[in-house]
DNA sequence: TTCATTTTGTAACATATGATACATTTTGCT
DNA sequence: AGCAAAATGTATCATATGTTACAAAATGAA
């Protein structure tokens, strides 16, 4: 198993006064973090100056922490994206949801009597994220409410997404699990002519199935004229039918 | 589906301030909940008079709240007991988890950007529980750390158990599941002689699958003798064949 | 103790899905 | 444009699980 080596346990220190690294390339995309919303560039600015931080980047591939680590910080993406998955000791990959800037990663986790990281979590692109240790959120919550209520209304919209995830994965079949993401990608597309956002591979383990089983259920839907797929390009013939699939 | 006739959504009206319901049959019951650890009981009872809240019984088999409603008040149980299932239009039923008192109910829902229940919580029997509406557990949280440090505990420790769940449903077969549980009774119960707390139809419920499956699945286990199991009572006779089953 | 209800046990068959292997197509990098 | 790597497509067979029905055993209430 791969040792952390990166995702350092010790206290952080905090960048300099003048950490212009932070405050000049951070602010703005900070800002645009639900964790922020209703602040403005300033208050933010003296947030990330008055808590302990730090910044790591991270290259493609790279693990930033390991399921069952302590996990007892505030991790930031300012640039990239990085994805959590859970594993089995014969290499089954369940995973769970990728997280790009400027959001949070795995903000449900930090509190708790046993706050372990339930994923892995890795770099899927060159990544750069920012650090902040429990104990500095806690002050910064005793000093500015809309943080507090922000960080709440997070952890909330952590746990609606498990809930919806823990609902596609034991109530519906194969079918019914990709019938939920073509429907749910046209939404986000605004259109039937949809493209796939994930390879087949990604949704095997998004759904916790073998790959192949993915392609002959879109085959499957193919010769029943559900859809018309090319690749990772689909066009949803039979609307009604997919829907029906997740009853 | 059933209405929901006694889920007042309205404000909360408070009892009057000689409550004697509240304070002389709860404060025992809650200061045993985790949300309050930390905290004397005439504390306790302190915070119950100052915050709107209200008391309401429910019978065996009554629905506390429908999968979908709003959700934005704090539960908590303070005798008997619900639980929290997810349904599909064909009556498939995933159950969640089953909670007691003195526990709270759904706390990780409270707040949110779309704060709806994920589940339908239905007692499953005699059972009376305690609202408090989410402003004032907002204000009982700027008055209060001690009380919004356990929130946030519990908030994460029921993330905790959604990932968990969410890894047990996407990372095992049939097999695995039935291991799993039986391994955990094994921790809890202290013995390889367990009596299993939850019926077979129950354990499906759990864990999304057929009922007859289950028996199938415990009596392939007997057939290999990694387990003898009479009814209810089993006795692990493999236990790290089991285990295997995790991987 | 009796009895109705609930739970468990099981069979038979159908369907779903996994596993393995390999060919073909697509994609991204140089 | 070319090429290597990644992704998709597919076949075949094995295994897992669902469905339906019904009998037997266990449980709880009277």
């Amino acid at each position: 198993m791969l040792q952390n080596e990166n995702y350092n346990t010790d206290l952080i220190e905090p960048c300099n006064d003048e950490c212009s690294f932070c405050f000049l390339n951070y602010t703005d995309v900070l800002g645009k973090n639900s964790l922020f919303r209703g602040l403005s560039k300033g208050e933010i600015g003296e947030i990330i100056r008055s808590v302990h931080h730090q910044s790591k980047a991270y290259s493609k591939g790279e693990v930033v922490a390991n399921e069952g680590d302590n996990y007892d910080r505030l991790i930031l993406i300012v640039k990239g994206a990085v994805v959590g998955e859970m594993m089995d000791f014969e290499g089954k990959v369940l995973r769970v949801e990728q997280r790009s800037a400027p959001e949070t990663v795995a903000i449900a986790f930090i509190f708790g009597n046993n706050n372990r990281l339930p994923v892995t979590i890795t770099a899927v692109e060159e990544t750069r994220l920012l650090f902040i240790p429990r104990d500095d959120l806690v002050k910064l919550f005793s000093g500015n409410k809309i943080v507090l209520s922000n960080f709440l209304d997070n952890m909330a919209d952590r746990a609606q997404f498990l809930s919806r995830h823990l609902r596609m994965l034991g109530l519906h079949s194969i079918r019914g699990k990709i019938a939920h993401y073509l429907l749910e990608q046209v939404k986000l597309q605004g259109s039937t002519d949809i493209r796939m956002p994930h390879t087949q591979a990604a949704l095997s383990e998004m759904f916790g199935v073998a790959r192949p089983s993915v392609a002959r259920v879109l085959r499957d839907m193919n010769n029943a004229s559900i859809i018309e797929s090319r690749g990772k390009n689909i066009r949803i013939i039979n609307t009604e039918e997919l829907s029906t699939m997740l009853s």
